[in-house]
DNA sequence: CGGCGGTAGTAAAACGTTCTATTAGCGGAG
DNA sequence: CTCCGCTAATAGAACGTTTTACTACCGCCG
């Protein structure tokens, strides 16, 4: 346990432990052969920096925090990808948080993430209570909303068009000839949920339908499990001409328990996900969906706490809103 | 930007800061009414303490990393998940690294993770270097290998047999009458790749074929893309009766591409992938595959590393090595 | 009534950095 | 030869906790 501090690089090089900071954080200010010998001394001594007491002095860490909803979902891991790219790219670590979709998890994990006094925190929020974001903000930590739209001007966001989005999956499923539509959610209090019904709605309305006409499933949760059992409810009773899905994991699970009740798809039912995630192409009947740029969802959100972050003046705050895109495969032919 | 410190609830409560610092770390050896005064304080001045200070003085820190080869891989997702929910119960953070396979970045990650203190980590190790993570321990910082056996004695590691499952798969896949086998994999610097090629040719043997005749197809990452790609690679030559692969991902995209070429499966060519992630029983053909315990071997890892960290004079360090489980599905029918 | 043991709380020193003055050294302009 | 300006390096305070040693107080026994 050889615990080697600044100090130690000091004596050994000859010189003060102020001028090791200084090869450490502005080798510019340094000469050459000083510099020279600092840096021996700390790979011969294996010196590595303490960065709590960096972050305790310096006041601010190169830590930013990442919560999520279900880092089970393949959106949510292509998401971290990105960030964790964009982080790693700018020496930043990443501390994951995943709420699975409860709120005192997620707010746990913010707790944890103030203590850690993170620099900023890029946050799928899983209810719609802007207070405890705020609250960060006080405390001086940049909040960055990914896959939501801003709680306020003051705050960058990046998102996609859920309603949009609703309304081009089930006017494609409409296009398609069905007239009774389903929709299998996951829970309504989660907003991405909640506007893709509205989005939904919108295209019956737009069909001359009656949006009330629209059978809505909700599960608890938004696996492939909850949408096999969203299905047994779907089979029970007269069966729609089409199902959307709120996200690809349920859909698949729709799907799985569809095939087994003996239901043709897309014959009897056509089906549709959302997210377009890869596994989407490759199922038993591969899977129409809505495509997101999710990879870059996250890399932009972490370019944008960065930059919020290092260049505080002149940080424009922007709230960028994708549009999702129609990807039309075998279970909606 | 309002930082409160220990200091302002010590003013604001009447006590000095010692007192509040015990409230925090040791209720019980504060009087009642103290207690709730310094407590009424903290939340009326939104305190939250500040982690990098407290990681300073005493010396540790809350945090474990968390290291794996492909967060984008469900394998490690599950693990992660595992990792988390553990983290998350005792009261710690994880700071997740992806060393997308490669040794440099998973160098640049070991050391943030260093810098924070973390108290632990658990890694796949991308490569079969100990040296560095020897480093690590020399440094105060327990390691817990996850899937992959033990480099040392005194040492954790959960894994899982790959030989054997390897064996099993190929047995398998002999015992349906296939005579001439592929193995798709991804680098052969992978331990699992390797030791799943080990078994694979075990298995020949064993059925009193040459396991010189494996027909190797090494891919550079593990993924359902580079699947596509060794595919073609084998529908250029003679087919083989049956396709081992080291992933489910590599195995996805291996499918894909044979449907495409008009190749059927299992009647054509028989198929198994590897870890038996969710999405292998949804796929076109649905895949057969070797279970492996993720979930728990992520669980497991956090569990053993967090007593060999909280309880250091007790602990045992210990060497769990479970047994993948065969699931065939129709891809070997 | 003096001393003893126990509890509740305090003061002050650490932890390893960074940062702000400050000094030392030196070349060149006046 | 003095003074200015500049670079390179230093000393020492500060960051917010935790911890150790200490004091103050109270009740009780002898």
């Amino acid at each position: 346990m050889a615990m080697v501090s600044i100090k130690d690089v000091a004596a050994h090089a000859g010189v003060s432990p102020g001028t090791v900071s200084n090869v450490l954080n502005r080798p510019g200010k340094v000469a050459p052969a000083t510099r020279e010998r600092v840096e021996a001394a700390i790979s011969e001594l294996g010196f590595v920096r303490h960065g709590s007491a960096s972050t305790l002095r310096a006041g601010h860490s190169r830590t930013i925090g990442l919560s999520v909803i279900d880092i089970g979902n393949p959106f949510f891991t292509e998401v971290a990808a990105g960030v964790e790219d964009v982080a790693s790219e700018l020496g930043y670590a990443v501390i994951l948080g995943n709420s699975a979709g409860s709120p005192d998890k997620e707010d746990r994990n913010l707790r944890v993430l103030s203590e850690h006094r993170v620099r900023g925190v890029l946050i799928t929020p899983s209810g719609e209570d802007p207070a405890r974001l705020d609250r960060l903000r006080e405390h001086g930590i940049s909040v960055v909303l990914v896959d939501h739209p801003a709680h306020r001007p003051d705050q960058c966001a990046v998102a996609v068009d859920d309603v949009a989005g609703g309304r081009a999956a089930v006017a494609h499923l409409l296009a398609k000839g069905a007239r009774s539509v389903a929709y299998v959610t996951g829970p309504l209090t989660i907003r991405q949920c909640m506007e893709r019904r509205e989005g939904a709605k919108a295209a019956m309305l737009a069909a001359g339908l009656d949006p009330g006409e629209l059978r809505v499933v909700e599960a608890t949760t938004m696996t492939a499990r909850a949408g096999e059992k969203a299905a047994a409810e779907l089979t029970a009773g007269p069966l729609p001409e089409a199902v959307f899905c709120a996200n690809d994991l349920l859909a698949l699970g729709v799907l799985r328990a569809l095939l087994r009740a003996g239901v043709r798809v897309p014959e009897d039912v056509a089906l549709m996900g959302y997210d377009d995630i890869d596994f989407a192409a490759a199922s038993t009947v591969s899977l129409s969906s809505m495509r997101q740029p999710t990879y870059q969802l996250g890399r932009i959100a972490t370019e944008l706490l960065l930059d919020e972050c290092d260049n505080p003046e002149t940080h424009a705050h922007q709230h960028i809103m994708f549009q999702p895109e129609l990807v039309a495969r075998e279970s909606t032919q």
